[in-house]
RNA sequence: GGCCCCGUAGCUCAGUUGGCAGAGCACCUGACUUUUAAUCAGAGUGUCGUAGGUUCGAGUCCUACCGGGGUCACCA
């Protein structure tokens, strides 16, 4: 229940004034001849053409109300859309005494939206402005925005005075932080271009986009703990999927050459700067490649959406310089954990072992885990935090890594390579494995390996070893966490900061 | 989930040893026909996150809870 503070009770009353006036507070009908860009440029345009005299120009404009000075009988206000900023000029000559009485006591005023029309001029201070002849109120603000002050330097620069920067309130009024904050509409709009020019490059390169099941009634493809949810008129339990993974390589058999698909994964885990229970990822899949291919593709895909999105192939992040340009160190991981930990792990080939040589560096690591998990743990732990610049990382071990094909004559590596950028993995990739018996083996050592753990953890597809019994070609398959890749390329510290409407606590 | 930090006006924040709840901007009243962080003259508008406790007295000290941030754990 919305209780009006002193400020919104002040507009209330407005708002009474205004209707008492017989005014439209929320007109249906509304016209624009000019965003506020457009009607600069004109302007511009008009001078350059004629400095001394410049033709008329008439406007209709269209925006929120984000300063206004009323100064007696004349008025300023700076309206903003989407697009830019631009200074409405009233006079009470130019729009008569009547119309001018409510902007006099500012009934209409800072947050609401306007319509105005009028022609083109500079005030003596040299603003570009709208002459106002005549305006119209089309959407009355009960509730006042942060108030952010904001002046244009002499280069162009906005510089701000104050701040709207309570990251709950930001989080959770994401509208309001959009509304005021400039730069946090930019981080979007970038993302948008990011994702755009993703779709660009893998469409020129001969990927079909596809859409796959998001209700799953197995998941699979991720090491990840699912998000159930049920059909009830189906009578049938559901999961959210955690990766697009097995159904994309179907689309394989079914005679595609290549596919991609970007969308929502989900997954039952913690929050963390590099955490969303749900998040946006991309994976593709293509034939007659294997995970050299992939990664060449990666490279070319990154530096095509680098140079489109920022204009360049460097970037900082955080403070940090990082240059995306191909191609990247390739290390394995053997030689990685090995340069970073000191451990040698085909020294220890048994669990038991590097549990001794792990102890033995002083690592608190928890007993119980497998070969392959303990030397995941030396990648996460003292390898990711080291890898700055774009790096892969290759050759896994085969307990952790179910759909990769063996590394020919290892019996302890599989072909799957992972891609990390400032200390965070970006994305994964496999040779994919297309032996049916192989996978059917790899199901059953996952199942026995990890029995002990959550129920169901590696769930037995029975529907995805039918399609690889007829057969699939040599492949190969990449997926990434697009959130991540777009916090490096806007230069922001969380994931929150590059997802709209980040998950929350409910508010209490 | 463990540990650490934070929560005071619409926004950003200060608040001493426990002693009348504060500032800037915003809002409100008034002046002003080319301002632009407008200016000038007035006025403080508050469930100090919530609930208890200690105390003559709590924004301040204690406990629990709620929310947020950080970090560790989890993430085959």
């Amino acid at each position: 229940m919305w209780q009006p503070t002193r400020v919104e009770q002040d507009r209330l009353k407005k708002v009474a004034e205004l209707e008492a006036l017989g005014m439209d507070l929320y007109p249906a009908r509304v016209q624009r001849t000019h965003t506020t860009a457009e009607a600069l440029a004109a302007y511009q345009a008009a001078e350059a053409a004629n400095a001394e005299n410049p033709e008329e120009i008439t406007v209709t404009v269209c925006g929120r109300i984000r300063r206004a000075n009323i100064k007696g009988k004349v008025a300023f206000m700076h309206i903003e859309d989407e697009h830019g900023r631009l200074q409405l000029f009233f006079r009470i000559n130019d729009v008569g005494a009547e119309a001018y009485e409510p902007i006099k006591q500012k009934l209409i005023e800072v947050d609401d939206f306007v319509q105005a029309s009028g022609t083109m001029m500079r005030t003596k201070a040299g603003e570009i402005s709208v002459r106002v002849q005549s305006y119209q109120l089309l959407a009355k603000s009960l509730s006042p925005l942060p108030v952010v002050k904001q002046r244009v330097d002499d280069d162009g620069n906005v510089i701000e005075y104050g701040e709207f920067s309570d990251v709950e309130m930001r989080y959770r009024q994401r509208y309001a932080d959009l509304a005021v904050n400039r730069d946090v509409r930019e981080v979007f709009k970038k993302r948008s271009k990011i994702i755009r020019a993703m779709r660009n490059f893998l469409d020129d390169e001969g990927f079909l986009e596809v859409e796959t099941p998001i209700l799953q009634p197995i998941y699979g493809g991720a090491a990840a703990r699912p998000f159930t949810t049920f059909h009830n008129e189906l009578q049938q339990e559901l999961y959210l999927r955690i990766s697009f993974e097995l159904y994309l390589k179907r689309l394989l058999v079914g005679g595609y050459d290549a596919v991609y698909e970007i969308g929502r994964d989900f997954r039952n885990e913690g929050v963390s700067y590099k955490h969303n229970p749900e998040f946006t990822m991309m994976e593709f899949y293509k034939a007659y490649i294997d995970y050299k291919g992939v990664m060449e593709i990666v490279e070319q895909m990154t530096a095509f959406i680098a140079q489109e999105v920022n204009g360049s192939l460097k970037i900082n992040y955080q403070g940090e310089d990082i240059d995306l340009t191909p191609p990247w160190p390739r290390i394995t991981l053997r030689d990685a954990i090995i340069q970073y930990s000191g451990i040698d792990y085909m020294e220890y080939r048994t669990s038991e072992d590097l549990f001794e040589a792990l102890r033995d560096i002083g690592d608190e690591i928890e007993p119980g885990l497998t070969w392959g998990r303990m030397i995941d743990h030396l990648l996460g732990k003292y390898v990711e935090p080291q890898l700055r610049q774009p790096t892969f990382i290759m050759d896994y071990p085969r307990d952790i890594s179910p759909f990769a094909k063996q590394v020919t004559g290892d019996d302890f590596h599989v072909e799957r390579f992972e891609w990390f950028i400032a200390g965070m993995e970006m994305g994964n990739a496999f040779t994919e494995l297309n032996d049916p018996r192989d996978q059917e083996a790899r199901f059953l050592e996952m199942k026995k390996l990890y029995a002990d753990e959550d129920d169901e953890a590696t769930p037995l597809d029975e529907d995805y070893l039918r399609a690889m019994r007829y057969g699939m070609p040599p492949s190969g398959g990449f997926g990434m966490g697009v959130d991540r890749f777009v916090m490096l390329l806007t230069n922001q510290r969380s994931i929150r900061d590059v997802l709209l409407y980040p998950h929350m606590r409910p508010e209490g």
